[in-house]
DNA sequence: CAGAGGGGACGTACACCGTACGTACCTTCG
DNA sequence: CGAAGGTACGTACGGTGTACGTCCCCTCTG
C-alpha cells in the first residue's frame, strides 16, 4: 500500500462522491476506503472544508483547454465555455462540490487568464472583458447547476424527466402545452443555445463600439 | 405561545438560516429557538429534506413579480429578471437553500409561466421560449450563487474584497493587470450587464427570425 | 552502534447531528 | 363514562467532525 498522501486523499474524496453522491461523503468513508485510521487523514488536511475546497481545486485544474490562437475569438470563446461545461460529465457529482466553493487559487485562476486574454484580444477594454467574463461565469456555472441539480444520488447520472402531466392548465396555460419540451432537457443542446445567443450579443456589442455611429435599426 | 405549525416551523429555520448561515441550521437549534422539544417538530414535517424544500418554496414565493403586459417585452423581461434576483437581498442566506434544491412546486413554477407567457406574446415560438428561459434561468442562478456564494456565514452580508494582489504578473498578465476590476464587484452592476446583454441578443434574434433571409428557428 | 527527535498512524472521547420509537397528555366523539 | 386520535415530549441509536494523547518507525546525530 503505499504512504498516505493529500493527492490520494483527494482522490479517494472524489472517487467517494461520484460513487454514492456528495452528500454521502464523510472522512470515515474516506478513511475506510483508505484502509486507514480517519484521524490518519489530518496528517494532511487541516478539515473537512479544506478536502472539499482540494476536491474542487483538482476538478478544476483538470479540464483541459486547447485554445487555438488562430481561430475566431467567437469560436475560441466558445471551446472555453465547452471546457468548462465538460467537467460536468467528467465529474457530474463533484461538480456540485465545485459550483457551491468559490475558487480563488491558480487553478481557477488560468482560465481566467485565457478568458480575459482572448476578450481582450477582440478588442474589448479591461471593464468590458471582466463583465463579459462574469457574464459568461454565471451562465456556465447556472447551467452546471441545472445538469448536475437533477442528479441528488440516484443512478444513471443524466436524465431529467420530471414529468409534470398533472398541472392545472388553467391556471399554467403555457406551461401545460409546453410541458413535452418542459419536462425533457437536451443539456448539450440547451447549453449550446444559450452559449450561442450569449456569444452573438458579445458580437453584436463589439461591433457597436467599433462603429461609434449607432446603426441600431429597429 | 401559539401553537406549533409548520408555517412556524419554516419561518423559524428561514430565520435561522439568516441569523447564523444555511450551515448552521439543525433541526435542534430550530426547536430551541421555538422553545419546543425536538420531536415535536416532526409532527408537521417529516423529515429535515423536506424542510429546506418548504423553505426554498416559501422563500420563492415571496418574489413580488409586477408584470405591466402594456409594457415592452424587452422590459418585462428585465423586470422579471430582476425580481427573482432580489431574493439575494432579501434572503440573502437562504438563497443558495434555494439554488441548491430543485423546484417542481407551484412555486417555482408561477414565474416559469409568466416567462413562458412574456416571451411568447413577444412572438416565440414554444421551443425558442423554453430554450430562452433556460438561458435566463441559468444566469440568473449563475449570478445569485456568485453573489450569495460571497457570503459563507459572515457579517456584513454583501461584501466582495477578495484581494488577489499577490498573483503572478508572469503567469497571468491579465488578472494582473485587471486585479483591481477582479477585485471589487458591484453585483448589481455586473448583473445588469449580463442581463443587458442577454436581452439585446433576444431581440437580435427574434429580429432574424421575423426575416426570412437568416436561418430560421422552430 | 546507541540515543534522540520528529512525523505519521492510530484510538479514544466529546459534542453534535437526524430521527425511530415509546410515552404522556389533552381534546373530541360515541 | 370510556375510547380514539393527535400533539408534545424524552430517550436512544447510529452517524458526524475533530481535539487530544499515545505509539511506532524512520532518520539524523554523536
Amino acid at each position: 500500500m503505499p504512504p498516505l498522501t493529500r493527492a490520494r486523499i483527494v482522490t479517494a474524496a472524489i472517487d467517494l462522491i461520484e460513487r454514492e453522491g456528495a452528500d454521502a461523503i464523510s472522512m470515515r468513508r474516506i478513511a475506510a476506503d483508505l484502509g486507514v485510521g480517519v484521524m490518519s487523514l489530518y496528517n494532511h488536511i487541516p478539515n473537512k472544508a479544506a478536502l472539499l475546497d482540494a476536491v474542487a481545486e483538482t476538478v478544476l485544474s483538470q479540464i483541459s483547454f486547447t485554445d487555438d490562437p488562430s481561430a475566431e475569438w467567437t469560436e475560441r470563446v466558445r471551446i472555453q465555455a465547452r471546457a468548462f461545461r465538460q467537467i460536468a460529465h467528467h465529474y457530474p457529482r463533484s461538480t456540485m462540490v465545485v459550483v457551491s466553493r468559490q475558487l480563488k487559487s491558480p487553478a481557477g485562476l488560468f482560465p481566467v487568464e485565457r478568458a480575459l486574454a482572448t476578450l481582450r484580444e477582440a478588442g474589448f477594454g479591461g471593464e468590458d472583458a471582466v463583465q463579459i467574463l462574469r457574464t459568461f461565469i454565471a451562465y456556465i456555472i447556472g447551467s452546471l447547476l441545472r445538469e448536475v441539480g437533477v442528479t441528488p444520488t440516484f443512478a444513471p447520472v443524466h436524465r431529467s424527466d420530471v414529468h409534470l402531466t398533472d398541472v392545472d392548465p388553467v391556471l399554467f396555460p403555457e406551461v401545460g402545452t409546453l410541458a413535452p419540451l418542459l419536462g425533457v432537457c437536451d443539456h448539450e443542446e440547451s447549453f449550446e443555445y444559450g452559449l450561442d445567443m450569449l456569444i452573438r450579443a458579445v458580437a453584436v456589442q463589439l461591433q457597436e463600439s467599433k462603429e461609434p455611429k449607432g446603426s441600431a435599426r429597429g
